[in-house]
DNA sequence: CCAGAGCGTTGCGCTATGTGCAACGTCCAT
DNA sequence: ATGGACGTTGCACATAGCGCAACGCTCTGG
């Protein structure tokens, strides 16, 4: 809608593959290198770009900054992470919270695995929407017309050959996880990943977040996975009790 | 120096504060309602802002997935944090890994204390630049002059009756740090939180980059963590020796 | 040692761009 | 019903941002 903040803002993205000089910005907005310049002068006050020796541009400080305070008021995030802590100490996988947002779902937190393989992801990256067993809880919870709506919209890539194939194909598996109150991914996104997870839901029931628990089945087998679930559950539940005010926040134990 | 891209860029920060509507953001930038709103949707298109139900703005997606990519370029870091890790398994304390930026020092890694006590801090946040023993590293390598206008650009907030009071202080700090090839923070941002620091330098020679160990003295004394600063430094420098290519990044072990 | 290329930077004139205003729609509270 | 608070739209004006061309610098190769 506004023509310069709109180039201004390319350029993030743009530098976030890799440092570019003037003239790489300049040629990838299609603008004039002054242009460029400007707006680049412009990013770089406002300390949302660092001008290294070599005088190339990197993505500046400010924006880690800001990204943090973001995370840091998303108060689920700070609710959940305590319980996935827990839960990563009990099973040693890899636990990951998400939540939705702008048709997209991606991650806010994560505790790392503890055993030695294990599986990509990363903090505020986009999950795939259309397999993974927190993207299934969170589209799940939506009204019926604009989940339909949401998933005519997407793209539904094969992964793998267990990889959700079409929106029709969505829809019913969305169905399915609305109504068992869980969700898995097994093998849909990566062929030898599978994942469990269970939704939070705020004080009006609504699913907030949903949390998963995933493993390479070099590690366990699915079936082994599984039966983490009520494990799962009990943690996602926890979650939900604390963050619609209802349990008051207990402190350690287990 | 682009006005439309300077008012959009400071919403950013003004949103990081907390969500705000059209009218409070529109107020603060000192501009009309409908103008607010064009930059707004702007950067909404971008996903650097996003809508949530009450329609008031918050900070968008977009902004936590760039950053946590520009982190992941930032390779002293990705070269660093093994090595944080083992020292945190070695001592149980905070470690820190901090860079210079722009007359800020920020810490870009961080690996928690496994004592209950912990000091708090951030990842992406500014560093109190007078007295953290990782800034007086990082600005101690500057050329003389500049250090001068930077030392002489600051303020010197009294955090604790140690905290460095004024620009000759600090200077003559920086002398000794720079002399020594390792620095200190002995209660002069937190009365009681003690930090020793060393410096990871890149194949040239200079700075890149400072690492610290902290710790509250309920944990240890004062001298009972300088007994530490050996293992600090030897870290240090493996991190510099693997950075500057001169060390294969070998496996594990210790 | 000079010629040239490649880079960032500056000043300027033109017009597209972003601006503030005023009017409208909607929702809520009185 | 009626007022206020809020987000939204269309429009006419002028300013703010645009591309151009010229400049200065550094580095390279002849």
């Amino acid at each position: 809608m506004s023509q310069t903040v709109d180039r201004a803002l390319s350029i993030l993205p743009l530098l976030a593959e890799g440092p570019a000089d003037l003239g790489q910005v300049a040629d990838r907005l299609g603008v004039h290198k002054s242009t460029a310049l400007r707006l680049l002068r412009t990013l770089h006050e406002h300390g949302f770009v660092y001008r290294q020796s070599d005088q190339r541009y990197r993505l500046g400080a400010r924006l880690i900054a800001l990204a943090q305070e973001a995370m840091e008021n998303l108060d689920v995030r700070e609710i959940a992470h305590p319980h996935l802590v827990r839960l990563n100490e009990r099973c040693g996988h890899t636990v990951h919270l998400a939540v939705h947002e702008e048709d997209e779902v991606l991650y806010i937190d994560k505790v790392e695995s503890r055993y030695p393989v294990r599986m990509y992801s990363r903090i505020g990256k986009p999950v795939a929407i259309t397999v993974a067993a927190v993207a299934k809880l969170l589209l799940a919870d939506l009204p019926e017309p604009e989940r339909r709506a949401v998933a005519e919209k997407l793209d539904y890539p094969l992964y793998t050959p267990r990889s959700t194939p079409n929106a029709e194909a969505f829809l019913a598996e969305l169905a399915k996880v609305r109504e068992q109150g869980w969700a898995t991914d097994l093998g849909g996104h990566e062929e030898s990943i599978n994942c469990v997870a269970a939704p939070i839901r705020g004080a009006d029931g609504r699913v907030v977040a949903a949390m998963s628990v995933s493993a390479p089945n070099v590690v366990v087998t699915a079936d082994e996975l599984l039966t983490l679930l009520p494990l799962v559950r009990r943690t996602a539940d926890a979650i939900s009790g604390e963050y619609s005010g209802r349990t008051p926040a207990k402190e350690a134990s287990s």
